[in-house]
DNA sequence: CGAGTGACCGCAA
DNA sequence: ATTGCGGCCACTC
């Protein structure tokens, strides 16, 4: 139906992640259908959609996008912040603890 | 339409 | 621990 259901679940996905909660590219990919392709979750971040919270959504280490606009880390760590996360000062998230699974 | 690039992840050496 | 490589899909040249 659409050419990319894809790019559509990670939109649903990411637009549903809670507030104070973070989520890493590759459970973004596997919840949108694809495992592996956590690299494109963030192709779509950078060119799909301005306003869903793709502030929470980080890799598997829990660390901050280093392409993101503004100042990269910086600009992301203070909209993580604003949301309630914690950032340390290596620009790295509680994410064993913060990890949002699709479940709340 | 082909090739290169990219806000990543996982495995092998 | 680090480095290298493949994989996924969208966007630019």
């Amino acid at each position: 139906m659409n050419g990319s259901d894809f790019s559509q679940n990670v939109y649903r996905v990411v637009s549903r992640i809670p507030k104070g909660r973070v989520i890493t590219y590759g459970d973004v990919a596997a919840l949108a259908g694809s495992p592996a392709a956590a690299r494109q979750v963030g192709q779509i971040a950078h060119f799909g959609p301005q306003h869903l919270p793709w502030q929470r959504v980080v890799n598997k280490q829990g660390g901050l996008a280093k392409g993101y606009p503004g100042g990269g880390l910086y600009a992301h760590r203070d909209l993580l912040e604003a949301d309630g996360v914690v950032v340390d000062e290596h620009f790295c998230v509680d994410i064993d603890n913060l990890r949002w699974v699709h479940d709340e």
